[in-house]
DNA sequence: TATTAACTTTGATTCAGATCAATCAGAGCA
DNA sequence: TGCTCTGATTGATCTGAATCAAAGTTAATA
């Protein structure tokens, strides 16, 4: 009743890019914008990717605190991220604001407009960023040549569903310990499945965002994070993050009702 | 800056099937299971629509309580309600659960399980429901030859996502009184466009349920309606529910900064 | 039709997180 | 170097929703 529960269920965030390209060398059009790095190419042989990589050839930069869309406006292309971070939020009229995501390198941007084509958030970043465009029509056009392409960014889209669902499932039925802890492990693993520290990394964010993602007020982020930290289980310097006990991290997640 | 919010933008659920079938009649391998009430044959030919048909040949009945499917097991095929009210549930090894929706005629159940080939929630019946099978891979080779029918999918399950942004958005920054006018103001729009009163209808699901929806307890959910009751906005007799002023209801989603 | 079980409502109390407020730290800049 | 601005921390207080508890109501089943 009261073991840890088993990573996978429980984060965030699914990777979109678990299986990473296992091709050596790509020949692109964009020779500066190798597909390497891209959700999309997996499992594809040398002359698909050809046929990708002319599709997926507009390199974009944005600036930290540029939008790379907004909302309202049309959408045309999805956003694959090569390198940077940025967050998607969803703003009402009334100034209610809710941070949907935190993006970062190989992730897909832009699935929520397909079905309007019109952006239904902000999608900004909060580092530096490198975007490659992929016009979506002619990704659909190509899916039809290239049937294990659709048949993956089906997957890509499902994969954003049920994370979704697990940010529901941390909205609704978290307490705003449990949250953070879920988010800091969410972004450990991601971080690690890219190569970097688990235990040891730099949010891109402010309270305020992690706030808002996670249906809390600043203040009480930054109380959870000197609780935490109150508790041994993570280093904070201000957005410098260490994690000590990444067990009792996630025994924070797992089950309030389990006497820590 | 305290107007009403346009319904759109607020609601929790698009539905996937705003351009209702314009096809008058369908020969379809199953007689029984019209292809009339499903979300995806909008906007095919007949040529088109009997091949969908033949893919979609297999019905399936649920009775009220059963699962239409279970969280772990195997995904292989997609379900388009034909009639009835499903509910879909995650669920964690700690007991905690969370409705992730409430489902009614023309709608999609499955989605998330295309990412890993398994099913990540329970779908559960709250009324003795019919459904259509839909084999997957079947669907996505028949994409290759409707490219139309490809397209729509894709509109479908963006169109999750965005219902599932809007849920963040309410679970992250709403109070009980202002979800739970969301909530209803989305059923009414959904019984409305499927021919049904938008101003009273029975509600398929406990207080519990909805409860665990928007992220309350069911004491919370009750208290809700009987203030939304005294103030005259809608008329509560347990399940069965009328609104008695929309427009007020609206407002009372709308923004709680609004002298009222 | 009686009996039970499931669901709903309402009240009293508690508590987690919001709000209000003050201080502090770091970054950018004149 | 001091100044300003943004963001972070911490404390005090308030409040909306959770929790605990007790009826009341409806639906299910024998």
């Amino acid at each position: 009743m009261c073991k840890p529960l088993p990573l996978e269920n429980n984060l965030l965030h699914d990777s979109p890019q678990q299986n990473h390209l296992d091709v050596t060398h790509i020949k692109s059009s964009c020779a500066t914008c190798s597909l390497r790095e891209l959700c999309l190419p997996v499992g594809l042989n040398n002359q698909e990717i050809q046929i990708l990589g002319d599709v997926v050839s507009h390199k974009r930069k944005v600036r930290r605190g540029g939008y790379l869309h907004q909302s309202g406006l049309k959408f045309q292309s999805l956003f694959a991220i090569r390198s940077g971070f940025l967050k998607t939020c969803v703003l009402e009229e009334d100034g209610r604001q809710q941070v949907t995501g935190f993006h970062m390198t190989g992730e897909l941007l832009g699935l929520d407009a397909i079905s309007s084509e019109i952006h239904t958030c902000d999608a900004i970043a909060l580092e530096d960023s490198e975007v490659c465009e992929i016009p979506f029509t002619k990704l659909e056009e190509i899916s039809i040549i290239i049937p294990s392409l659709m048949r993956h960014f089906h997957k890509i889209m499902s994969r954003e569903i049920v994370r979704d669902h697990s940010v529901m499932l941390l909205l609704g039925s978290m307490k705003a310990e449990e949250r953070l802890a879920s988010f800091l492990l969410n972004l450990s693993r991601r971080f690690s499945m890219r190569g970097y520290s688990e235990s040891d990394f730099n949010l891109r964010m402010t309270r305020e965002e992690i706030g808002s993602y996670l249906g809390l007020k600043l203040e009480t982020v930054s109380r959870a994070f000197s609780k935490l930290q109150d508790e041994n289980i993570i280093t904070v310097d201000n957005k410098h993050i260490q994690i000590n006990d990444i067990n009792r991290l996630k025994m924070k997640m797992g089950n309030s009702s389990c006497i820590t």
